[in-house]
DNA sequence: CATCAAATATGATGACCGTCATACATGTGA
DNA sequence: TCACATGTATGACGGTCATCATATTTGATG
């Protein structure tokens, strides 16, 4: 059938932001693109209509959930104080909830073993985002890192003490 | 044949060791069990004579690499001084050869959508180098976390230039 | 209103992989 | 010396997955 061309366009949108919340939850290779297109209403064999591989989907997955943080931080930063972003990106519930978390924090590992197209798009978000901290560059590069890395490790521990105590040392030494 | 027990603990030692770099260079689910045999000079089916599954393979690994870097910070605090160590993480030669480089740089989002076996070693290999850091445990976590997040992220980026802007403002804060 | 093309569903294909079955060869212990 | 247990090799099985072929349906276009 001919689709009408706002559904077609909302459909697109619908697939890469399911993918991109599966691909966080558990990494592009655990995730088959039949599951996606499910995930998004459709069957598997309606997907090469919207992308021409997974990898393609992979790529714009990452810019998408990029974009997404990208708009939190800026929100974050017009409103509240500078320490909420902070404290937010460092708590339990965005370590327990990759999916509808950053995307650096997910995919990073696997994005820095694949295609230069996917690492354009994730370095696409980081400099966005560098640029929305403002302030010296240096610094904001040195919090992205700490950031992400306390979320990683924090979700890679078994002892959930443990685990609290990597988000809190990471959010008291950021102050 | 029933082969000598040095031999084939031999073995089994070369199986680990292989699969650790393997592991480390293209993430665990892109290295095939069979791939791991070959490279340890054995085929396929010898490998369930070693371990039980993947996964057991996958722990011990884990293990594995967590003890080589937990060697490489006590000798690296044992001679020189403290920022050699933080020098040569932060180092684009590091950067470049994950397969020789920290587990946890290369597997922590892995570990973490794995299961307990998985955590809990690599838990331990954490443990083990914040006691070896001494010093203020919550700075040992931060720096762990900053550091480990700054090579993630200088190999997940497609420019070499912010990669190495990535490597050098991590260094320079934790100075 | 008739034709076309776009988006979808169903199904197939070929490749890869973890795991297991089986056979075999040979140190080891009696 | 001899039977046995053990580690290894070859091969097969079942499942999963990315991708593609084909048919179908229907909105868009003239």
């Amino acid at each position: 059938m001919r689709y009408p061309v706002e559904e077609t366009a909302a459909k697109h949108e619908r697939i890469v932001k399911e993918a991109s919340r599966l691909f966080r939850e558990r990494g592009f290779v655990n995730v088959s693109v039949a599951e996606v297109m499910k995930a998004a209403g459709l069957t598997h064999g309606a997907f090469y209509a919207h992308f021409g591989s997974k990898e393609e989907l992979q790529a714009a997955a990452v810019a998408y959930g990029q974009e997404v943080s990208l708009g939190r931080l800026q929100r974050s930063r017009r409103k509240k104080s500078k320490g909420s972003f902070t404290d937010a990106y460092l708590s339990p519930w965005h370590r327990d909830n990759p999916g509808d978390g950053c995307t650096m924090a997910a995919l990073a590992q696997e994005v820095a073993r694949s295609t230069p197209e996917l690492k354009v798009a994730f370095e696409q978000g980081l400099e966005n985002m560098l640029s929305a901290e403002g302030g010296d560059r240096k610094e904001a590069i040195f919090r992205a890192a700490a950031m992400m890395g306390g979320v990683v490790l924090a979700r890679a521990v078994q002892d959930p003490r443990l685990s609290e105590e990597i988000l809190k040392s990471v959010r008291q030494k950021l102050d």
